[in-house]
DNA sequence: TAATACAGTTAGATTAATCTAACAAATAGT
DNA sequence: ACTATTTGTTAGATTAATCTAACTGTATTA
């Protein structure tokens, strides 16, 4: 069995080494990550790498295993259902959800998971639009590109938030933006990047670092998925 | 903020004190009632003494203070609610729901339990039948009586379970019990109590320690509270 | 009332998760 | 290549919750 904070570990080890290019991590990062000390992380891959959970020599690069990496999916799916859960079900707003479904994320028992799934519809996405792994662990690939990749004159639509904050999402929702929301890049500074978007015939000036926390596609596409067209958003 | 630990110590001693007849509690019975040892249970007393959760002198008798008991009734809503959304939502059955809620029922969101509450159309009973505590912490009064004292010849009606383990939950469904059956107590051995019960045509042969765990009113009551007629189910 | 049983307490140890402070390795900049 | 900075590690301490084993107080009862 795992600790709830073996589980809190794992979950953000996936996180870091999804978004990572090399699919690995560093002591840091995964401290800052979970709000601890880097002592603190460091104790405990220690702990994981003797559960053969994680991957590592020391002063290395941190991976997962395949045992780690689906312990930290099964995770991840209890959290999107439950956030889903609180969103669809409970009336909570999208930067509510977050915070509570970090709590209810560590129950172990796999059969409350699945009826949850069922009685949610087996969702496939949470309201940040995150992919839910489905039961055998298998995760959507999701959209990589964020609306500091699309070009000046460009429209895309959202398909997921980054952070997951509720200071993020709160600034994201006076924006006028939410999932399938239909944006606009006008305007971007050289000099520091600020950037002027249109959505719902309203403009909004936002930093470079909001702009990379909102995942798009194209907004031709139907679908909530990497777009694969060649001159989507046309740019890389 | 409390422990987990803590409230679940909390809500132990509520159980504890609340059924026996005086409101206090022993340091051996609170220890069985986790599955801890004495002296584990004895440290924690000092700490919730310190935290004026708890009241005692040393060797003395042990009970809440309005503060820990508002803060286990509390925690017991918390646990009622989560039962009655797993029973009516996702489909468990009641000898399953206990478990899983204990491990639901230490979230520290007001407006989750709130919303779930509302959610679930403000229950009264959890699936066991015992009253759910409304938001400001009142609790509904229960029968006390348990089959135990129905008389020999005397019919009456199931209003709820004290025992929510499995092992008894199933023994029960085999019976033929469920909360609202109506039930009579055909003949009972005087030498070991051994009882044989008439529920829906079936009759079946069960112990002093089944009967004890079986809260019951009149038959003709229509409400699952204490019936106050005088001849109710013809014995005090 | 003295012996015995039971209930309650204490001291000291253990485990998990964290910290601080000091140190070591790796990397980057000139 | 040398130094400075960043990154990672270690040792030792702390806190919460538990345990065992030994002890003390209370109650029963012969």
């Amino acid at each position: 069995m795992f600790s709830y904070t073996e589980e809190n570990y794992l979950k953000a080890l996936y996180k870091i080494t999804v978004e990572s290019g090399d699919g690995t991590s560093g002591t840091n990062e995964l401290a800052d990550a979970l709000g601890v000390k880097p002592a603190s992380a460091n104790d405990m891959l220690k702990k994981l790498k003797v559960k053969k959970l994680v991957d590592y020599e020391k002063y290395g690069k941190i991976s997962l295993t395949a045992a780690g990496k689906s312990k930290a999916i099964a995770v991840l799916r209890n959290h999107r259902l439950w956030e889903t859960f609180l969103y669809e079900k409970l009336g909570f707003s999208w930067d509510e959800v977050h915070e509570v479904a970090e709590q209810l994320e560590h129950t172990h028992s796999p059969k409350l998971i699945d009826r949850l799934d069922k009685f949610l519809g087996h969702p496939e996405y949470d309201p940040h639009g995150d992919p839910i792994p489905n039961k055998r662990g298998k995760v959507k690939v999701q959209s990589k590109k964020t609306l500091l990749h699309v070009a000046v004159g460009a429209s895309c639509k959202v398909v997921a938030v980054k952070d997951n904050s509720s200071s993020f999402l709160q600034y994201v929702a006076k924006v006028g933006l939410a999932i399938n929301s239909v944006v606009t890049v006008v305007a971007k500074q050289d000099y520091d990047g600020i950037t002027v978007l249109l959505v719902n015939g309203k403009r909004s000036s936002v930093s470079e670092k909001f702009l990379e926390n909102i995942f798009v596609v194209c907004h031709l596409c139907t679908e909530a998925k990497h777009c694969r067209k060649a001159n989507c958003i046309r740019k890389v």
